[in-house]
DNA sequence: ATTCTTGCAAAGAGTTTGCATAATA
DNA sequence: TATTATGCAAACTCTTTGCAAGAAT
């Protein structure tokens, strides 16, 4: 595999980012630093970067594939109300997983999960009025 | 809303389905009872059907989305080796709920968990080891 | 008669890919 | 020089949508 400076970016963003960034994310900050990079690049490299292991690809968050800087497998939590994405606390996850195992014999190689709501802060905040009165 | 027969098709196969199907194949298997359904019916229909609360959606065990008789809540897990899709068991997610609850005071709405790996039945007659030899 | 639903085809979103050119080794 | 990566645009997959025609109330 050949160097490129591209790649090099690619990888610093997803690394340097807490947001769980979309391709079209992704390649937004990249052309801030070198703006003659295209979408097919990004796309390109950062699936090379998830056969390396050395980022995460992320799926059914939203429609989009997202990229996650964190290397071991966990959940997401992802709030209805301000739409970030929070990490879920491993050892939950873990004790699912073991759960899984003890019951039903599956082995895990890998989960997805995404747990939506409505976060902590917008609970205490009283944010999610209108979340309950929609409908 | 008015009855149509390409409705009631649409929800039978759903129902009487347990492979969680596909738009594509629910339209399949929708073509040999109706031959002249169309497919952009048969998206509009699941989707009405997911609103009225008579089946469900679940993103993320592949590309497509899937179509489930069960409406409550539950999980999936995905066998690599046999492509078969299981439901997880509601009590081990319901705990996976309540910790996530308890911890980080995030209050779950809903949950898409698919857990992948190799079923109990793949597993006992060792058709796995293609999928650890392969890389 | 009015309203809802259909089939069709076109458009849309997100992603992948073929190809000639450019960069790396 | 040989190989790998790039930018661009076209193609691809899955899904949604506009519209005129048809079916249900």
């Amino acid at each position: 595999m050949k160097y490129s400076k591209q790649r090099e970016i690619i990888l610093a963003i997803v690394k340097e980012s807490d947001k769980h960034p979309t391709a079209e994310e992704v390649y937004m900050e990249a052309r801030k630093r070198l703006p003659s990079i295209s979408l097919g690049t990004v796309y390109r490299n950062l699936h090379i970067l998830v056969e390396l292991g050395m980022i995460k690809q992320i799926k059914g968050l939203d429609e989009k594939d997202r990229f996650d800087k964190t290397l071991k497998d966990h959940g997401h939590l992802l709030c209805t109300v301000c739409h970030k994405v929070y990490d879920a606390d491993d050892v939950l996850i873990d004790t699912l997983k073991d759960n899984i195992e003890k019951e039903s014999g599956f082995v895990t190689q890998s989960y997805n999960i995404v747990v939506t709501g409505i976060c902590h802060t917008c609970m205490k905040e009283r944010r999610y009025e209108n979340e309950f009165t929609r409908n």
